[in-house]
DNA sequence: AAATATTAATCAGAAAAAATGATGAAATAA
DNA sequence: TTATTTCATCATTTTTTCTGATTAATATTT
């Protein structure tokens, strides 16, 4: 068996493709040249290439060595994050996170973002109504809620605009009835309003095909093909069509979505969920 | 600054969560087993956690090292996945490999999990049609060659069957013109072949509306809505929508994808992309 | 309950690994 | 040419890590 790589070796052999020098990358190592030479033979020794030219004085990554400072960085990498989520320092605790359904579907990204980054963090999640939630926080039984409407509350922080637009399943087409089957949740809900004060806009008549309270309930009729529903664009599924104005179907309202706090001085884990919703739904690709 | 992870510590660390024995994690290391205990001694001072129950006698991961394990585990398999790779049994060399337009939407996903096990291993990618694929095989310009139709050549290997569908750009309704407009490959195009037979065996008359040797080619005139075309599923993208039999089309066979290599004596570099190729398109995500 | 066996932690000394500082060789600059 | 910069090598020292014996604690057997 060949050894093992060695984390202090990629760190120097970082230092040196970085500086291009091994008497500077011995500086910043904070040790004699010599044992940055060494270090560097070391490590070719164990990975079986040459990752430096040594022909002239000039200091030069190999093609193979080129190569493999991804590797390195990689690994050095995963090394630094997995240091920082452990130790002394990392975070650790409890966040209570409320959701509404609308939310849910950004919930694998910013999930799996936090749990790399903060594993000791204990997440627990629950899925409720936008106001459900603010009473929630407000109760002090959440920690942190990520909602469709304000419901009047103040203090929330604007993380992203939706497009909400009118959808129907791929076969279906029952976009063509009058008065129009519609899946919707029951009052209350800010897509309900927004839908039906377009549709009364435009004067076209509809009917209650479906009423739910959770948006599986309404994906079974919308499946099914016997209605048409409101979504926004990010929870769009590929057995979805959108209705344009080619069919006739009135635009709808961007909504908000809003993250609360619990309080100003949230406990550190909380802030960093908090931050890192912020960013996952920052990126265009959020709900990828 | 806290001293790095150390690869040989998380080997240690690994076997002895592993058989849950000091003891036998030692015998397996084939060291002493004070050794393995000052190991893990270590590597939890590194780290800044408890990973070990110690209380009795039973060997048990606390509750963070069972986290811990998974980075570990991403670690050393980052390791052995970087000295395979590099080492002086490490393939090296090139590999000439010829596709065809349809077998392009399966390079994503087989090219990046190539190039991850075989840095080294320089890539020649061009496309083809088939039958010219088969040519720079058989005249030697090529090691590799993924295409759709055997050309009457033996030797190939059926890597995968592949669902072909009528599609048209999703605001477009060109399937009830009569005739049909059709953007479709040239002569000698095995989708070209099936789609007529198809059509001429429904009695549906059909027109070229758009022909061309390349898929982007096609794409120009059905993004545009002017025409229908015929696309494996693989190669649908979410602005094309399906016409099956509710719209009265009639059903289309299946292609094959077919793996022709040089020789029977390939040179190892070839046989591990192709290899690749069969283990990524078996996957069923194989175009993700 | 007592005796025996097993297991992991600890310790001192031995062995191995790595760093240092000096020296040399090769390449550039003056 | 001479001076200078830069990296490789070497003998030596320093540090790290391993070993084997011992201990303490827990399980198993008698």
């Amino acid at each position: 068996m060949r050894p093992d790589l060695n984390i202090d070796l990629l760190r120097s052999f970082n230092a040196v493709a970085e500086t291009r020098h091994f008497t500077r990358a011995a500086e910043r190592l904070d040790c004699a040249q010599s044992a940055v030479s060494m270090q560097v033979k070391r490590l070719e020794a164990i990975v079986g290439v040459q990752l430096f030219e040594r022909s002239k004085r000039i200091v030069k990554l190999t093609e193979q060595g080129e190569i493999f400072r991804r590797y390195a960085n990689r690994m050095l990498c995963l090394n630094d994050m997995t240091l920082a989520a452990f130790g002394r320092n990392a975070l650790q605790g409890r966040v209570r996170f409320s959701a509404t359904d609308t939310s849910m579907c950004f919930l694998p990204a910013i999930l799996s973002r936090f749990a790399q980054s903060c594993p000791l963090v204990e997440l627990e999640i629950r899925c409720e109504r936008s106001w459900e939630a603010l009473d929630s926080l407000q109760a002090g039984e959440a920690d942190l809620a990520l909602v469709t409407q304000p419901c009047g509350r103040k203090g929330g922080q604007l993380v992203k605009r939706e497009a909400l637009v009118w959808a129907v399943a791929n076969g279906a087409s029952v976009e063509e009835l009058d008065p129009l089957p519609l899946a919707i949740f029951g009052p209350g809900c800010i897509y309900r309003k927004a839908a039906l004060a377009a549709l009364d806009d435009c004067g076209r008549r509809w009917r209650h095909a479906y009423n739910s309270e959770s948006r599986d309930g309404l994906n079974v009729a919308v499946d099914a093909g016997l209605a048409v529903t409101v979504v926004p664009v990010s929870a769009l599924t590929p057995n979805l069509r959108i209705l344009g104005a080619a069919e006739g179907f009135p635009p709808l309202p961007e909504i908000e979505i809003l993250l609360f706090e619990a309080s100003s001085e949230a406990a550190l884990p909380v802030a960093t969920l908090a931050r890192t919703i912020e960013q996952t739904l920052a990126d265009d690709r959020g709900a990828a």
